[in-house]
Order: C-alpha cells, then sequence, then structure tokens
DNA sequence: TATTGTTATACTCTATAACTATA
DNA sequence: TATAGTTATAGAGTATAACAATA
C-alpha cells in the first residue's frame, strides 16, 4: 500500500498477518502434539508464572484469564501433585501465597526442555541464513505479542 | 534482504529454538484470546480440512488426533448449526462424506478475517523491514510445522 | 459492605468400551 | 471378521451462582 521502500513486492498486510498467523499456530500445533508431557498446557502456564514471582489465586486467575474457581481448581490440582506450595498471607488472613516447590520448578524445566527438543531438531537442519531469519523474527513476535 | 552475517556462532540452537517456540506460542495465544469467534479451535480446526476437500468423519479423526466419536460430536455440532453437511457414500453405505455448505464456507472466511485483524494492526506499525523478515520467517516455520 | 477463596452445579471436549450397520 | 460410525459413560477444564472467612 504506502510503503514501497523495499526493492521487493510487499507482500499485502492482510496476507502477512494470516500467513504469519498461521505460520504460528502450526509450529504451536506440532509442539503440542510432539511433547508428551507431564502437565497439561494450563498448568504449565500457571507454574511458569509462578516461577517469575509467587502470587496469589486471583492474581493468577486474572494474569491467565480464567475465573476465579477454575484456578482455585488448577492450583489444587498443583498442590495436590506437590508442584506448588501454598502459605497463609501473614498481612492478610484472606489470602493464600502461592509457589512453585522444588519438584514443580524441575518439573517446569523438564517440560522446556521436551518442547525445545523437538524444534532444536529442525532448526538444526536448517541453513544458518534462515536460522538467523528466525532469531530476528522471534524477537519481532515477542514483541508483537507483548503489545 | 540481506542474510547479514552480524554474528557467525550467533544464537545457540537450543536457545534459538527456545525463542521461536516461544514468539509462536505467546502470538497464538494473543490471538486466541483477543479473537471472540463463533466456532471454538477444535471445529475451526475441523472446517478448514473440509473446505480442502470433503472427507469422512474416520478421516478428520485421523488427521486432527482426536478419537472418532470426539470427531463425531463435533461433526454432529457444525451439522446441526449448517456449517457442514452429511451425504451418504453411493459406493459404501457405512461411510458418510462430509463437507462444508455455503454458510459454513462464509462462517470460515469471517473467522479468519477476524483472527487476522489482531495481526494485521500490530502488522502495520512495523517498518518494512521487520515485515520482510516476518514474511520470510513465516514460510520457513511453515516448511519446519509440516515436516 | 467489599474482597479472597471455595463449594455446588452444569456445560463442553475428550476418551474408552460397547453397539449397529455395512463390506 | 473387519470397518465406519454412533451411543453410553466417565474424566478433565471451564463457567456462573452461592457460600464462608476476613478486611
Amino acid at each position: 500500500m504506502t510503503t514501497k521502500s523495499s526493492s521487493q513486492a510487499s507482500t499485502p498486510l492482510g496476507t502477512l498477518a494470516n500467513e504469519v498467523r498461521l505460520a504460528c499456530m502450526r509450529i504451536s500445533r506440532r509442539v503440542r502434539f510432539e511433547s508428551t508431557d507431564v502437565i497439561a498446557p494450563h498448568q504449565f502456564s500457571v507454574m511458569a508464572r509462578l516461577e517469575d514471582a509467587p502470587r496469589t489465586s486471583r492474581e493468577l486467575a486474572g494474569i491467565e484469564r480464567v475465573s476465579a474457581p477454575s484456578m482455585s481448581r488448577t492450583v489444587a490440582g498443583l498442590v495436590e501433585r506437590g508442584f506448588v506450595l501454598r502459605q497463609d498471607d501473614p498481612t492478610d488472613g484472606r489470602q493464600v501465597i502461592l509457589s512453585l516447590t522444588p519438584e514443580g520448578q524441575a518439573v517446569l524445566k523438564d517440560s522446556r526442555r521436551r518442547r525445545d527438543q523437538w524444534m532444536a531438531v529442525r532448526l538444526k537442519n536448517l541453513p544458518a541464513h534462515e536460522r538467523e531469519i528466525l532469531a530476528r523474527a522471534a524477537e519481532i513476535l515477542s514483541r508483537v505479542a507483548g503489545e
């Protein structure tokens, strides 16, 4: 449309959006299918949040955009399996501080390793210049996703 | 784009795999959250398969890697809503040929448009050279995901 | 009265096992 | 006997509504 600075004919914005989105969804789908994981996606996501910092159930529900009862159940399952620790907040009796146990940290690390393995095997077979493009794209996409 | 081998031993393979995977998952996650869709992800996926070509329930179950009863239910829901058409196979009475109705095609198109919209808005704000990187990355990632 | 969290209940998507109809 | 598909039943994950405990 407006931009013509590039020597090559730029991909129309709608088409590019579609291609980028589809590519990302295909990769996510394959990674999900290939990795035989100990924890489910939503559990992984919650544990990753707790890795950054201890949080309350309410905070997690807000971040993950699920209802309070749903998060309550997810957390209960992780506590039961020994991956998450519950501690009463000394300053506010209503709240419960949730954090990762060493077992939880190990599970999270192992889960990431399995997921990366599938991708690493495939990236290994790419020529160097394509890997360079993916490195740049990853930075751009992460920035876009965080907006 | 120039290859611009700024750093030959640039990103370690494991790190790159992690960054690319995370970037794709973040994009997928945001797209999923942002798009208020008429159809659920698994329904979208099935309808997209039928757009390529009419198929049987069994075929769809295999492609989508779900059980036959699960696919049976998913398809039943789409038929009930008028998005998918059932037709008895004249050569094999056991089989049922499934295909998209015009309504189904319209829903699929609309769903794609909504999903692309979120991405398009964000890509619009990127400089041209970054969009070029994403265009190339999309092609590479689609190839990798299809392996 | 407002907030944090849980329990009660229901809906959806998934699965395995058992069943019907056809080859 | 094998295959395509459905029905029966159960297990997760999600939601809203109602409840308890604390601020």
